[in-house]
DNA sequence: ACATCGAATGATACCGGTAACATGTTATCC
DNA sequence: GGATAACATGTTACCGGTATCATTCGATGT
């Protein structure tokens, strides 16, 4: 920069709002030092600004996988409503653990990011404290949390696995079971299983068995191994619950398989959306979470705070039964 | 870091030499340091760090979409890889649109990245400027380029696909139609049209029909949406050469749902070898890319040339048919 | 006893921009 | 015409680490 200000005639200041520009600049004199900087191949090295201004125009962000359709949506909202103003994505990916979430955000605070949005509503104690240790925004997506860091943005996980229990026991099933990953890891699961399960006693249900479909993250993969697992013993149920549409369409997979007719033999459930349900054939009944909708609410919600306006702790997105013919 | 070393009765080069591992400073120093660190709080700040050095420990990485399973997991690949080496990917999506990915790289650039990683080999004259104009490492991955920027790792498109027509012709198909998006946006897809055309060609078979499915990106509701459009008249043609999985899944199902029998009345094929190919019943033919491969490739050369090693400027990786029962 | 050396630590300048304030110069107004 | 405001540009210090060189001090060798 000093090269070209020489170069131009004047001083850094100047280049440096030229460069920015800042209209207090003459045409003129933008127009010559940009034209300098072009000749000299000068290229504005942003790394000094953030130092300096101590913005580092970073937005980090969390999530689960980015090998799900649904978190992939939620990214893709966010990124695009918050194109413009000129932030950077810091993407980590916690593979559904919450010591990996830790060592994540930690990596990501030496970035200086400017807010930090995580997907769901558990985390460690180390990761509460690096963040309490400083002045940051936060939002907690997806989830809502039980005990917030900062703003939320997202639904009930147990209210909207309510209404596919509902819906099931409408149309007359009664020996459900849950098909989700083992215990512990995936709290998003945790939480539509038991939502499921406190459904079920609400409505006088038989109690909801639970299918450990393996290890977070479970996927296709893990709904075919379930079922075939069973074999035509999985008929002792009447429908399976699944914890999302991957897991519900490998369940459907395996039972195409066996010779089981869905839904005469047995009611199968997805959970988010995916493309899959909608697409397969028979199309599979899920739960509308709005996906994108999160991450543009969370873009919504992110520019608002940093444009110094109020705004609510809390974001509630609904969640939605989609009836498809699996059910 | 003044304040740690001032609680540590240090000084502030003592303290960045106990944060980064330096032997010179002894253990006690460093264990008392790091305690009193932890005690405070304090995260290094890296972008310091990176402006001092002129280092910025990023990596920047173009993928057409991250809502795509077979490039997100080429990104897991390569971030698990570089896992431990300090790199912090800067990651952006061009929507399959080269006129977005110069935007894109334009912007990753100002962050003074180490290395490029771009998927495709097909770039705006802007986007060749840019990188001609400074002198950092390039790696295209994915397509093999024609004209490469620097380094390549991935596949030729055309090559893969002709595996595809070979297994057709052997089974008796004539007939052939190629699914893919509309011309000019997808330059793998192109490739993949192409690369079919030809191996028809060579083996005498009649021309392949192309059918435009849309705009990139092409998924499930495209392939049927597809098929639906024809109706049953898509009995003229006896394989649909589908240019990913997703939509071969989605012309599968409209096959279904138009009673007819895949693969009797219909051969299907698809690419890429996404979960979806391997738990659809009937299992969807497929070629597979080592998506997962195509990443730790990447990461395994970036690794090399940061540390000074000689590295060679193309590593192709092998596809491989999958066979299913859809052809 | 004295020179030499290595280990541990400190002092200082600096990376490339920009905030804040200062200064000079030209319109505007009564 | 002189005061004032508006505009255009310059000066200086500083953001938070680290490269580099300097310093201290105990151990070792002759």
């Amino acid at each position: 920069m000093r090269d070209v200000a020489r170069a131009a005639g004047v001083s850094t200041m100047t280049v440096s709002r030229a460069f920015k520009d800042d209209r207090s600049v003459s045409a003129e004199t933008r127009a010559r030092i940009r034209a300098q900087a072009d000749q000299m191949g000068y290229i504005y090295d942003s790394l000094a600004t953030a130092f300096r201004t101590q913005k580092s125009g970073f937005l980090a962000v969390t999530l689960p996988s980015i090998n799900n359709a649904n978190f992939a949506e939620t990214y893709r909202g966010l990124t695009q409503a918050l194109e413009g103003s000129g932030m950077q994505m810091l993407l980590g990916a916690t593979g559904y653990r919450v010591e990996k979430e830790e060592e994540l955000v930690r990596q990501l605070l030496t970035r200086n990011p400017e807010a930090l949005v995580l997907t769901g509503g558990h985390h460690t104690v180390g990761t509460r404290d690096l963040i309490a240790a400083r002045d940051l925004p936060v939002v907690e997506m997806w989830d809502l949390p039980f005990r917030p860091l900062g703003h939320a943005v997202g639904f009930s996980n147990a209210d909207a696995m309510a209404l596919v229990v509902r819906h099931l026991a409408e149309t007359g099933r009664k020996r459900l079971a849950f098909v989700g990953a083992a215990e512990g890891a995936d709290s998003r699961g945790a939480e539509r299983r038991a939502g499921a399960a406190a459904e079920a006693r609400r409505l006088g249900l038989p109690d909801v068995v639970s299918i450990d479909a393996g290890e977070a993250p479970v996927s296709m993969r893990h709904g075919a191994a379930t079922v075939e697992r069973f074999g035509i013993e999985i008929r002792q149920f009447d429908a399976l619950i699944c914890v999302s549409d991957p897991v519900a369409f490998g369940a459907l997979s395996a039972c195409r398989r066996l010779g089981l007719a869905v839904p005469d033999d047995l009611a199968i459930s997805g959970f988010g959306n995916f493309e899959v349900a909608q697409i397969s054939e028979p199309q599979i009944t899920t739960v509308d979470v709005g996906a994108r909708r999160i991450g543009e609410e969370v873009a919504g919600l992110l520019d608002a705070l940093f444009s110094g306006d109020t705004v609510p702790d809390q974001i509630t997105v609904a969640a939605k039964l989609i009836r498809g013919a699996t059910t």
